[in-house]
RNA sequence: GUGGGCGUAGCUCAGCUGGUAGAGCUCCGGAUUGUGACUCCGGCGGUCGUGGGUUCAAGUCCCAUCGUCCACCCCA
């Protein structure tokens, strides 16, 4: 009999990693709601023509990692590989662009089959978001100020580094592309065959390649910066001059081209060199021609996407994390004798009231006070609170502190209450450090 | 899709030129009939990923296959 597995590619999140997410949702959550965004939900679930529509039938992601599949009915439907083009249909749907702007944010699972590796998974979790109706680089500097503003709260912001680029217009764009491959036919011979490939696909993408003799002849290539269209590059002289008033540091990259076919001008990504070959944690760009695209008005339209994997490996590696998420209860609660339960259950539900965001934990199991007491260590709590004969008899609470040294107290129930209000004050839960 | 590393107890791993499967941690019990974390003693726990081959004998060698990790491609 095989042993059952997850699918590939599609990891657990396991109850001692789970503070982790739980803790970057929420500096997240917390500063898209200062910021004035508000949330969409998004089904998981979608017709495969929209992403074949939006994302580019020639790109890797809709030509080879779509999970589709055939419904009942023999529908084709898809596993989103990402969000921007449930984003705008749902929004197209319901009216949502129809002479006004939108600022919105999702989050959830993205599904795309590749080979798994280090920062890269078949389901994976990303927070999206798109903003709508917005044509100049103000919010472009908006969302870019915001992100930075979420690396300093996780305490990533000195291991990310923004990279800018421009890639104009789409007119301007497919000038560009035949003037680049015009120059790069005759070294096409000395291309890479990966690059050779690119050549027909996305020649852009050659700029990325790591094979040297390639870099070699791109080096000498035409740039795209010459060919920008003045539209688009006071666009984005516009944005560099918000970024810099806003002391954001960021470098621009010719290089960057995204994988998608639906960006245009601004696109922009937050790297890192600590996550091996999967260095990008946030990238977004600006896709004005893509609700028109779905059928829509023409709607300037900028977002991003931030792979929370990627983050949360950063942050581990870095060593980020708070301290804080190592303590999952703050303390235990044992009665010594099971005799003792109903008045346990009382004080549990008495101390939780009394204490807001008391995270006690109450023995159940039975044993013997030595095998309590060592659950009550094993739970990570800072106190045990002991309920024996004793203690029932005096109306008191014996609190042993298990974390340092190990003396015990006897404390009634305004002492008690008092104790952990202090004990709940002085927990730092990682929101106070923006 | 391509390349390489690795699959032995729940976890981390050792196991020599082939010779009857080990440690640490975790968990449970005892030393300790109301006191954890330290110490000591005991216990639970493995068809050595799977299938085939070579051999008197395979965790060890060979082949295949699956899984996993890393990298390429591509991407969050």
């Amino acid at each position: 009999m095989k042993k059952i597995q997850s699918v590939r590619g599609m990891p657990d999140v396991l109850p001692g990693v789970s503070g982790r997410w739980l803790w970057l949702e929420r500096q997240a959550q917390d500063i898209l709601a200062a910021w004035g965004y508000r949330q969409i939900r998004l089904p998981v679930l979608e017709h495969t023509g929209l992403f074949a529509r939006s994302v580019g039938e020639s790109t890797d992601i809709v030509a080879k990692e779509m999970y589709s599949f055939a419904d009942r009915s023999g529908d084709s439907v898809t596993l989103r590989p990402e969000g921007t083009a449930g984003c705008v249909r749902a929004c197209e749907e319901h009216g949502l662009l129809f002479n006004q702007t939108q600022r919105l944010w999702y989050a959830g699972p993205m599904f795309r089959y590749e080979r798994p590796q280090k920062g890269r998974y078949r389901q994976f979790e990303q927070i999206g978001v798109e903003c709508f109706g917005f044509e100049g680089p103000d919010i472009d500097a908006e969302l870019i100020v915001m992100t930075a503003q979420l690396w300093r709260a996780l305490g990533v912001a000195d291991a990310v580094t923004l990279e800018l680029n421009s890639l104009g217009s789409p007119e301007a764009r497919a000038v560009y592309r035949e003037a680049l491959v015009a120059w790069l036919t005759p070294y096409r011979d000395d291309l890479d065959t990966d690059s050779q490939r690119r050549l027909l696909q996305n020649p852009l993408r050659i700029f990325d390649s790591k094979v040297p003799r390639t870099r070699e002849i791109m080096a000498e290539a035409p740039l795209f910066a010459d060919h920008l269209d003045d539209a688009s590059k006071a666009h984005f002289e516009g944005l560099q001059a918000l970024l810099e008033a806003a002391a954001v540091p960021f470098v621009v990259n010719p290089r960057i081209v995204r994988g998608l076919d639906y960006y245009s001008r601004t696109v922009f990504e937050w790297t890192t060199d600590r996550l091996g070959a999967q260095g990008t944690v946030c990238a977004g760009g600006r896709y004005d021609g893509l609700v028109a695209q779905l059928g829509g008005r023409p709607t300037p339209a900028v977002g991003f996407a931030m792979g929370l994997e990627r983050v949360l490996l950063l942050a581990e590696a870095i060593g980020a994390l708070p301290a804080e998420l190592e303590r999952e209860v703050d303390v235990y609660l044992l009665n010594l004798d099971d005799d003792q339960l109903p008045l346990t259950l009382a004080l549990a539900r008495e101390l939780r009231a009394a204490v807001p965001g008391l995270r006690l934990q109450m023995h159940c199991g039975g044993g013997k006070p030595r095998a309590r007491l060592k659950r009550a260590d094993g739970s990570g709590a800072e106190l045990a609170l002991i309920l024996g004969e004793e203690e029932v008899a005096a109306g008191t609470v014996a609190v042993k502190a298990l974390r340092a040294g190990g003396e015990q107290r006897t404390l009634d129930r305004t002492a008690l209450i008092e104790t952990l209000r202090a004990l709940v004050a002085g927990r730092a839960d990682g929101r106070d450090c923006k």
